[in-house]
RNA sequence: GCGGCUGUGGUCCAGGGGUUAGGACAUGAGCUUCCCAAGCUUAUAGCCCGGGUUCGAUUCCCGGCAGCCGCACCA
């Protein structure tokens, strides 16, 4: 049975294991700082874990920055306080912690009193000790006496500048540096609505417990695009393009409903059947679906998982993740596709005082009649000195029928106040109004670079049986394989391996990503490549001497073609753009 | 962060208070007209870190770090 053909190492590993064990020793992901012990939650991207993240990233920019026609931007990694008291990481980024004094225990502090206070959040640590006291809440585990509160923030703090207090923290999101370049970007875009901002970079959280290897780090790479948009329209001009799409969501109504199951349905039918929120929000699911089908998901280890009420951020309005199935870890997150509505910008607008709106002109303009009151300061100020401000402005809401009385009556700080008909003149007036101030809305594809490189080895490795031998392949894509093609000269004789560095930089010359070897048995060269997904091998044997050929062959069939070696520098490319069937390459040899 | 288990060449594993720590696989060099991890020769390479006990520690003890599992945490 299948028992026998399984090594007890098999058996004992599980997927995680192997890919990560086949990540380290091909050189895709090795723990960081590895010479010096190592710290949990960080790793280095190898020689080919390197490129393989570059490659996701720059599909990442053919489809959003490219396609979308989104700008890039590159902001500091580190930021100044505001930006974190604006967003909100300053406080509900951090927890209150609380520590048993007897055995070590730690305790989120408000969870511990949820059963006394409705809201937790609301209370400073201090109140949160006293409620603790109040209660006579001791240690769960052993009874132990609990400690002062103390705030954990996820935030990596630091100081800018030589003995200066001024705070700086590394950004917990790439988001951050969209919204407070509003301003500019708006410009740049000349005052219309909608537009895009995409940054790719690093962020940090000090994670308390990282486990879970690359799912959970402590600095990991960001993609995340914030769009502008305007919350009366949210339609997408390019919607019928994606709207017969058909993928996998599962609904907070889903996930609530007993027995409610993820469905398969199209994108246009979740937006009409309200599941979706609306068009644009549907729009960049289904955008972010295909690019990591291109990416090298698979189908049917993805979902779209809408965030259930508790779980949603307080300012989204809707959310969807992408989440893959992996074998160890079960579905996790991998891309947030937010509508953040204008929770971020009017944040910052109180945060730094200034003005983030945008003039949207209306389809035409309106005429509309006003009510201008203008009360007469020359004589209110004499009567109401420094109350007169308040009197006025007191004066300015009132309609036109109270104006028209003798004596209007006014409250100003509680107090009522009789004005005589004098001191206040006003009129109708009609104004054109041509447009008004919005703040936009931002919704916010926001993907985890490290996961989804995670998923991609995941969701391409194979193995199977050769001959009794386990072949281990990793079927990446074309697009995103770290090593396009390899050359192998039959054996390492010079007479052999002078034309194979001639083919070697014939394609070096076309762009493409060669690796040339000539060590070891050609089988064993072969399966060196399956498991880091070289798509192509090229072996140049005594044949190629006598007529130019050489063999391809193909990674995921093994099926080999002869094919000339001057038309490699087409061939080649054109099969890595998946423009030609492997079979057309040449002539199929039998295997 | 707490508790349990673990830490030996690149990988997987053996061993052991005392001279040169052993194997398999992998890797390098060489041989072999070699198309799916063959064979032969040969080489390189290791006791996680710090402290303690001891004449002597890779081995025993304590601490740290890392990994795995459970608990807590996961904006």
């Amino acid at each position: 049975m299948i028992l026998r053909d399984l090594s007890i190492e098999d058996w004992s590993m599980d997927k995680y294991e192997k890919v990560i064990a086949l990540a380290r020793r091909r050189g895709f992901i090795w723990p960081a700082f590895e010479l010096y012990g190592g710290a949990a939650g960080f790793y280095d991207y190898g020689p080919l874990g390197a490129p393989l993240k570059r490659k996701i990233e720059d599909l990442w920019r053919e489809f959003f920055v490219i396609k979308e026609g989104f700008c890039e931007i590159e902001c500091p990694t580190i930021g100044v306080e505001e930006i974190y008291v604006a967003s909100g990481h300053l406080s509900g980024f951090s927890d209150p912690l609380t520590e048993c004094k007897e055995c070590g225990e730690i305790y989120r502090a408000d969870h511990l009193i949820k059963h006394i206070i409705e809201v937790p959040d609301a209370l400073s640590g201090e109140e949160i000790y006293t409620v603790i006291k109040e209660n006579d809440i001791f240690c769960p585990e052993c009874s132990g006496d609990l400690s002062q509160i103390y705030e954990f923030n996820l935030m990596f703090k630091t100081t800018i500048g030589p003995g200066s207090k001024q705070a700086g923290y590394l950004r917990p999101e790439t988001a951050q540096g969209m919204f407070i370049n509003f301003p500019r970007l708006l410009r740049y875009y000349r005052d219309r609505l909608p537009f895009g901002a995409v940054q790719i970079g690093k962020s940090y959280r000090n994670e308390i417990s990282p486990r879970q290897g690359v799912i959970r780090l402590r600095e990991f790479s960001q993609a995340e695009a914030e769009i502008f948009i305007n919350p009366k329209d949210k339609s997408h001009p390019r919607f019928d393009e994606v709207e017969d799409l058909k993928l996998i969501l599962y609904s907070e109504e889903d996930q609530e409903k007993e027995g409610g199951q993820p469905r398969e349905m199209t994108i246009k039918e979740a937006v009409d059947k309200g599941i979706i929120a609306h068009q644009i929000l549907a729009y960049y699911v289904a955008r972010t679906y295909q690019f990591l089908m291109e990416a090298g998901l698979s189908r049917d280890r993805l979902r779209f998982r809408q965030h259930k009420k508790d779980e949603m951020a307080h300012y989204a309005a809707d959310c969807w993740d992408a989440e893959a199935s992996l074998e160890r870890f079960g579905w996790i997150e991998l891309v947030g596709v937010a509508d953040r509505t204008d929770y971020d910008l009017r944040s910052h607008m109180a945060q730094s005082r200034t003005n983030l709106t945008v003039f949207v002109p209306f389809d035409k303009p309106r005429r509309e009649e006003k009510l201008v009151v203008k009360p007469d300061m020359k004589k209110l100020g004499p009567i109401f000195r420094n109350k007169a401000k308040a009197v006025a402005e007191a004066l300015k809401s009132l309609d036109a029928e109270e104006l028209e009385k003798e004596t209007i009556s006014v409250v100003v700080d509680g107090e009522t106040v009789e004005i005589g008909s004098d001191l206040v003149s006003f009129e109708m007036v009609e104004e054109t109004i041509r447009g008004e101030e919005i703040v936009p809305h931002v919704i916010e594809p926001s993907f985890g670079i490290d996961r989804i490189l995670y998923t991609v080895l995941e969701h391409s490795c194979y193995e199977e049986m050769v001959d009794e031998e386990t072949r281990t392949v990793l079927k990446l894509r074309p697009k995103v394989v770290p090593i396009q093609v390899a050359v192998l000269p039959l054996m390492d004789k010079d007479e052999l391996m002078a034309p194979a560095k001639e083919i070697t930089d014939a394609l070096k010359a076309r762009g493409i990503y060669v690796e040339y070897d000539s060590s070891g048995s050609i089988g064993r060269r072969y399966r060196r490549n399956d498991e880091v997904g070289t798509p192509y091998s090229i072996t140049v044997d005594y044949e190629t001497l006598e007529d130019k050929t050489v063999t391809i062959r193909d990674r995921d069939s093994m099926a080999q073609v002869r094919a000339g070696v001057d038309q490699l520098p087409d061939t080649i490319p054109a099969l890595l753009r998946e423009e030609l069937e492997f079979g057309e390459a040449g002539v199929p040899l039998r295997s």
